[in-house]
DNA sequence: CACGTATATACACTTTGCGGTATATAAGGA
DNA sequence: TCCTTATATACCGCAAAGTGTATATACGTG
């Protein structure tokens, strides 16, 4: 559970997340709003402030939890050059990255005859 | 494993999205750059294909999986507020999405005396 | 038609995460 | 000091997901 996409996979913490977009929320307040016992709500809590998502100031008895927004920037940017390719210019982005990530092992093309990857041969039709 | 969420957790099927935003792969391309197993490749691009991230075509025994960017677009679009979050004015944002999620239970200020709690009298206690 | 390549699938195993119940800790008020 | 509220934690059981090995299937070639 170290990056943040595995913390966002869990549909009760983005629901939590969602919450706190409102405003900052005591435990209560979520258990009650999201209809989840204490427990599971405090440590689906802890997950998220232990990943950065959150914040908890102390209210008396009550911890108030508020959001922090670089993890979800994080997020954000990894999702960023997935943004641009469906952007528009698919294909110039496509031959763009293909220089950028070069082919690995000497057989990109090796069922027949290896022909020196260097634009698509023969595309060896069905 | 429904949510597009989950699926991106895996840092495995993010490596191959990376991969395929270069160009669209073959399975055993994608095996020797990532350096897995060809039947974790297989598998993980079932899961992928089957949550909408990836598709497939056939070029004679091989099959070649290309982006699709509707999945990763739905994240996008839950991200935008959180966005808008971040984005400064945060305390305005606050008060205005505090008054479209109304509170729910008459306890948001519960310190001393529960003020009429009809809704929860006295819950909990073993 | 037999063989090698490319990919998919089945199976067993291991790990991990989530939920629930019970309990511990802390703070406030009578 | 005792009681109540608020939150955190420990423990347990279960279900799901990821991995590896072995095998099945499909295609192309000699």
């Amino acid at each position: 559970m170290e990056s943040a996409f595995e913390i966002i996979a869990e549909p009760n913490r983005r629901a939590i997340l969602g919450l706190l977009l409102a405003s900052h929320q005591s435990v209560g307040e979520i258990e009650r709003r999201l209809c989840m016992t204490q427990p599971a709500v405090s440590k689906h809590l802890r997950v998220l402030r232990e990943a950065g998502f959150v914040e908890s100031t102390v209210d008396a008895q009550r911890r108030l939890y508020r959001l922090r927004p670089e993890p979800l920037q994080e997020i954000d940017a990894w999702l960023a050059p997935f943004r641009r390719f469906w952007s528009g210019h698919i294909d110039a982005l496509e031959h763009h990255l293909d220089r950028h990530f070069p082919r690995v092992s000497p057989s990109p093309k090796p069922p027949t005859r290896p022909t020196r990857t260097k634009a698509a041969p023969a595309r060896r039709k069905k």
